[in-house]
DNA sequence: CTTGACGTTGACGTAAACGTAAAGCATGAT
DNA sequence: ATCATGCTTTACGTTTACGTCAACGTCAAG
């Protein structure tokens, strides 16, 4: 932060890397691929509040592996004007579309997840065997 | 298949690779990686059931976005040796790492799934006020 | 026996997602 | 004034996960 509070937070590339644990270089990177586009102060990257709540929804993105350029069209969605009615409805045909994909990762991970259960009962068991 | 029931059935590398849904190259590629490794009748690859399972947990591991080395740990895991109890010990603790991991991303998920919520509801509020 | 259809091994190419110097501004501290 | 810090761009390097030839083996069909 910088601003001691009179108007709205800002952070420097070095705070908002530090913060979200990567280097300055990866959000530059994500700024190349237009993921955010901090304000300029000079030559400067002045970060606001939206910049990093974006930054939050990429590595949330990534955790779940997606690629960054689909990452960019979903957060993009997000902040896409929704006055027309042909534009809204277009923004909730992609919302379905997204949704199945995450429904699926979703049974993935509960069935990777009971797998994994059912192994640890098994070892238990062996475990128990021995003793 | 090829066997005409006899005995246990095999595939060839073309047979799982269309199965499955992806190229020889792949294949052969995960093999380079040692997360498959098919029996050789002379030159020619011959895929068991064993491959079709390891093969699927692959592809289930990619869905979720995990690199191939880890998938590898991972799926060499499940066939691990598990005779001696500091053996035994050390999968339980592999397990609740891989655990802990895939609890996070269910979480990502999960909270990914209730903003996409959240936000079609909105767009289909600003809809109505348009009708 | 030659032609395909499929299989094999290299080996190089490529896209994504950064890492890693190199070299130049800008600004406050000494 | 200069010196150290931190930020900037430019640009080439690296890893992962395959794609894409090239060049050759093999085996049943015509």
């Amino acid at each position: 932060m910088i601003d001691g509070m009179t108007s709205a937070p800002t952070w420097t590339i070095a705070e908002v890397a530090d913060e979200f644990g990567v280097t300055h270089r990866t959000v530059r990177h994500y700024e190349d691929l237009g993921l955010i586009s901090p304000e300029r102060r000079g030559t400067q990257r002045v970060y606001h509040r939206r910049d990093r709540t974006r930054l939050g929804l990429i590595l949330r993105g990534k955790r779940l592996g997606f690629p960054l350029e689909e990452i960019r069209t979903i957060i993009d969605l997000f902040d896409a004007p929704r006055g027309r009615r042909t534009q809204l409805e277009y923004v909730l045909d992609q919302i379905d579309e997204r949704r199945a994909d995450l429904d699926q990762r979703l049974r993935d991970i509960q069935d990777a997840i009971a797998e994994l259960g059912e192994f640890e009962r098994r070892c238990r068991e062996d475990l128990d065997k021995l003793a």
